[in-house]
DNA sequence: GTCTATATATTGATAGAC
DNA sequence: GTCTATCAATATATAGAC
């Protein structure tokens, strides 16, 4: 094991490992110590950046929303104008966010985190929130929490697609992950028109 | 601790306490000594009725498909005889199998058991599938491969769903499970109708 | 701020007694 | 068929040297 000092900004290092880990292994891949080894660094060191394994976590999740948010942002932009598109390809974003990084939802607002008091994490969680909610909100006047549960059948719909995805229930070698991100857009669109039509 | 001989059918006592664990605790809970432990018997007894922790797994596999094949054809019968109704029910009674037991299609299908062979489980998934592939196809005349695909847009969304429910991204306290079912079920409906009229 | 070394717990799995 | 005892890994976390 060649073990070195870590010159530079360890804390984010720390949090790119960790990411790095979710995307090759999901969570059950993660831990302090696997992270220190992949950085080359003794696993009492993450210790001086972080009080315990929930820290290092709430970073981890901090980090994730705002890269969603700036992915599914971007997607969003690149659809052009028309509402209805916009939010189909947010759909489409978070899926494939979701499987490239294993760090969806669920690392973002996973409940072992609720207890653990992260000004950074809570305000780039609600950040991805409002974005959202101006995403569907643009498709038409409607009661809050009709846009709110539209969202969360878009999310349950996108990550239900990760899962059974990641954890091989699809034949991964022969689906691409595409075609999947096409089949949550098409849902999305079906959310918010009420049919199937196509674009 | 208290340990003590176990008398009677250990093998399946096995598989339901592991099925007890992950209803607790999701799949992180499950390890075979914990399973060893809540029955009180040795760590080493699980490994006389299982060559390993795959194959006790591919056991509990089985018998949540079993069980789950039975609510869901349960659930079906009991929403009548119109298909599009027997479809939505299935979706419901999926979701609240998976938010009770744990143990849904990410246990089932789990890509670390596509390598144990086990008849058992083998002949349990294909029934599952089965039964499932018959409600759909008496929602209409389709190609197998469009059921195919309504059926997994059916699963993600209600394993979407479960995740986020059982994961704590809803203020589970304050949102009934059955509420949630009966999203499932009305987003099963337009699945098949292409719309979002209630029944 | 990072190291080495350590304490403690848990895991999957095996050997041998009964 | 179950037990006790044990092994090698791995985990989280801490104490104290540098």
């Amino acid at each position: 094991m060649t073990r070195g000092y870590h010159h530079g900004d360890l804390r984010a290092a720390l949090v790119r490992a960790s990411l790095d880990l979710l995307a090759e292994g999901g969570p059950g891949a993660f831990s302090v110590a696997q992270v220190a080894r992949r950085l080359g660094v003794s696993t009492a060191a993450p210790y001086r950046h972080f009080p315990d394994r929930e820290h290092l976590l709430s970073a981890v999740a901090a980090t994730a929303a705002r890269d969603l948010a700036a992915e599914v942002t971007a997607a969003a932009d690149a659809a052009g104008t028309d509402p209805v598109d916009r939010f189909a390809a947010a759909g489409a974003a978070y899926l494939r966010f979701a499987v490239r990084t294993g760090a969806g939802f669920l690392v973002i607002f996973s409940a072992e985190l609720s207890e653990v008091d992260d000004q950074e994490r809570t305000a780039a969680t609600r950040a991805l929130m409002s974005g959202w909610i101006d995403l569907v909100t643009a498709t038409g006047d409607r009661p809050m929490q009709d846009s709110l549960h539209l969202i969360e059948e878009q999310i349950a719909l996108a990550q239900g697609y990760t899962a059974l995805y990641t954890q091989g229930f699809f034949h991964r070698s022969s689906v691409p992950v595409d075609e999947i991100a096409d089949r949550v857009a098409l849902g999305s669109r079906r959310l918010i028109t009420g049919d199937a039509s196509a674009p």
